[in-house]
RNA sequence: UCCGGCGUAGCUCAAUAGGCAGAGCGGGUGGCUGUUAACCACUAGGUUGGGGGUUCGAGUCCCUCCGCCGGAGCCA
């Protein structure tokens, strides 16, 4: 019977089949050890010569690190196994066995080379522990809005030239009909969908053709976007707070063990929930200047200042009411102060950075038609999302969540890219 | 784009002040062992990223190109 090595402990004392691939191999005249892996954790498989027939024993000794194979034994509780279990091979049936090194065979490899081998990195088990987790995000998303009763509704990757900044738009001819763009946002259509559904969201693919090189940045990045109809700014900053607050409970009641196998400090996972602390750009500002910070009202934080925003608290900070002309142009004015708009940017802790970006959007027509010429932005572009303020227009507030930054930050990455399966960066979209 | 750094064996690195290119790991062969980053012996492995220059002599200094890494700006 073909079983999974995270199932082990169910078959102890009994005869099974795996399927996977050498991880590690020892072996001498006498007794060889597999340590085979097979995409759900690892296990010692033992080959005692003087226990099976002569096939047998010379097949394992011929194995070499990430030969696939096939092994049949029998599951034996053995304590010192880090699993507890080990199987004891009856036969041993080798199905490609490599012609040269496995190419990332230790710990201290550059990570020039590990991205170069990324397509076998995966198998690595930092890799693999990492991939879990982002499962688990991407399962806790959307878990989260079916529970609360969102449609998922999915937004176009090729667009035209709108969104937030027409800048930093990876370009594409699309046939005859000329220029289209690489969507660095789904909002709009959002926008659109609310008007249609009432609470939505996406999940997807998103392309910034900025030439960001930290480790905060990936060209080609997740995002979670959330549109709700007649939700105001209150009402966003707890949808937010309530979304992130389940992610991390989601990630925790299912993927623990690969945050233990990172050695994060789960304590500090622990303590979020809501409600998360907010503080006004203006405060920020005003904070940051007495600490000795160079920055004025108006300015937007770079990563020192927003580092330093989030290092006074242990759960994600809103960050809200940012200066108008910091912000996009769709973004909904206080009505307390038309100088700032209803807007948050949520900071994750520990210096990951900003997860969110949030705001209420303008509902009246004629404002946002001022706002678009204020920011220089073409009208004509705009004609369908004016549209949106032509009919039935009613407030409403949504955000966009970065997946990898908030992966990064769940898992306690150094670096977002490897977040991603596959990330694409300023210079290496191979492989 | 700007600032900074790196590029030497399959990999990770060393090489005093410009003076014989080395080690560990990995590979191969043999041995040995309830091993798990195994161990022991032997062994193979090099256009020092490319090009140019200075010098009696360049891995080392200079110029240039390429590749990558870190950061800034911008953002999620």
């Amino acid at each position: 019977m073909w079983v999974y090595v995270k199932d082990l402990k169910k078959y102890i004392g009994q005869d099974v089949e795996l399927r996977g691939w050498v991880w590690r191999s020892r072996s001498s005249g006498k007794i060889a050890f597999i340590n085979l892996r097979d995409g759900t954790g690892i296990v010692q498989v033992v080959v005692e010569a003087s226990s099976v027939p002569e096939e047998t024993f010379n097949n394992a000794k011929k194995l070499r690190m990430e030969s696939s194979l096939i092994v049949k034994g029998h599951v034996k509780e053995e304590p010192r196994a880090p699993g507890g279990v080990e199987v004891h091979a009856t036969e041993v049936i080798p199905l490609q066995i490599p012609h040269e090194d496995f190419p990332i065979n230790k710990p201290d490899h550059s990570i020039d080379y590990l991205m170069d081998h990324r397509h076998l990195w995966l198998r690595s088990r930092r890799q693999m522990h990492i991939l879990y987790i982002r499962d688990a995000v991407l399962k806790g998303i959307r878990k989260f809005y079916w529970e609360n009763d969102f449609v998922q509704v999915d937004t176009p990757i090729f667009t035209g030239a709108i969104g937030e900044s027409a800048g930093n738009l990876f370009e594409i001819d699309y046939f005859d009909y000329g220029k289209v763009y690489l969507a660095q946002t789904g909002q709009l259509y959002l926008e659109a969908a609310c008007m249609a559904l009432g609470r939505v969201f996406n999940l997807g693919p998103t392309f910034r053709a900025e030439k960001s090189k930290t480790r905060r940045h990936l060209i080609e990045f997740w995002m979670n976007e959330a549109e709700v109809a007649f939700y105001e700014h209150e009402d966003n900053l707890k949808l937010q707070e309530n979304l992130v607050s389940y992610i991390v409970k989601y990630v925790l009641e299912n993927a623990a063990e690969h945050l233990y196998a990172l050695k994060r400090d789960i304590s500090k996972l622990e303590k979020i929930e809501p409600p998360f602390p907010r503080i006004t750009y203006t405060e920020a500002v005003k904070m940051l200047q007495k600490k000795g910070f160079d920055i004025q009202w108006g300015d937007d934080f770079g990563g020192d200042e927003e580092t330093e925003i989030a290092k006074q608290f242990e759960k994600p900070v809103f960050v809200t009411h940012y200066p108008r002309k910091a912000k996009a142009f769709y973004m909904q004015p206080d009505p307390e102060n038309p100088d700032v708009v209803l807007c948050d940017d949520l900071i994750a802790p520990e210096g990951y950075g900003e997860i969110i970006g949030a705001s209420q959007r303008i509902h009246d027509y004629d404002l946002l038609v001022e706002r678009l010429k204020e920011f220089n932005l073409p009208i004509e572009s705009y004609d369908w999302y004016l549209d949106l303020r032509k009919f039935g227009s009613v407030p409403h507030s949504g955000f966009g969540l970065g997946v990898e930054r908030t992966i990064a930050w769940i898992a306690g990455l150094e670096h977002i890219r490897e977040a991603i399966p596959f990330p694409r960066t300023l210079y290496r979209v191979h492989p």
